[in-house]
DNA sequence: CAATGCAATTAGAATCATTCTAATTCTAAA
DNA sequence: TTTAGAATTAGAATGATTCTAATTGCATTG
């Protein structure tokens, strides 16, 4: 032991630039990066298991745990959202933009709805005075429309 | 082996009178009974475990495999709505009013909120044409007012 | 450039919630 | 009273996630 102050975690440099430039203090490592890029192209809300074939391609020797961990971090780091839409396995989703879920409850797709412009749903519902909002999860269920078209 | 045609399931009598009234074909078996007035006299939003704890003290000898499967046969008929809030435990809810759940990130207490007379969810997001919805699910997190005035 | 120390990664074990299985008990109709 | 199907049970099995301990990687310090 020696009386040095412990240091500083290692701020992002070369390639964590991009976390920096979002304003995260969350190093990107490769792997996380890689997590990360496979979420920023999936528009299915991809699962744990689904992100890991899919970043297998290009590491293929990442462990599940290693992309629960990312996973965990990104969150944190609010560059992505866990969305929970049934039991079970819990999705990612990439996409920061105010929206809620669709779930095709048929052949289990869920896709993104965007709110129309004027949409303010806090003032829908009467919530106790002094309570304070930090987020809102709007999952709709139904029937898709190719699933419906098939009937 | 005999000629006779498979009978059909027995109808609700005596003890099932509560499910015929409410246009349930499920059996209220005791059990079943009491999982639903535990749930009907709740408005926590117990999970499993909570619904095992409140039924012991009528039924000691009622197992967890009880209470999920009475938990299931119930949800099936809609006298029950499962809700999934977060990863981990399920919850449920005897609240068959249309509701929103608040839940405090705090506390973690689960509260029911009405919407207003006018509200219309449905018509404020864009969903493609032909989409068929048949629920919707709606949580807001935050901190209730209690955990607000305790900063 | 080498040493240091924390963070990231890994495989596998552990945990937690839920579902399944097989045996037993109950119930209602014949 | 018999009987068939349904309900109940304890405990095993499953599936998703988290934890643990050991190893590796990497950025700063010497």
């Amino acid at each position: 032991m020696n009386a040095s102050a412990p240091r500083a975690p290692a701020k992002p440099t070369g390639l964590d630039c991009r976390l920096a430039v979002l304003g995260s203090d969350v190093r990107l490592t490769p792997h996380r990066r890689e997590v990360f890029d496979v979420l920023a192209s999936s528009t299915d809300h991809p699962t744990a298991y689904d992100i890991l074939d899919r970043v297998k391609s290009r590491s293929p020797h990442i462990s599940l745990a290693t992309v629960y961990n990312c996973l965990e971090h990104l969150t944190t780091a609010g560059l992505i959202k866990q969305v929970q839409l049934e039991r079970g396995q819990s999705r990612y989703c990439a996409n920061l933009h105010e929206h809620v879920h669709f779930h095709c409850e048929t052949c289990g797709k869920v896709s993104d709805a965007h709110p129309a412009a004027d949409f303010d749903p806090a003032k829908f519902w009467n919530l106790p005075k002094g309570t304070k909002v930090t987020r809102m999860d709007i999952a709709i269920h139904g029937t898709c429309e190719a699933c419906t078209a098939k009937d």
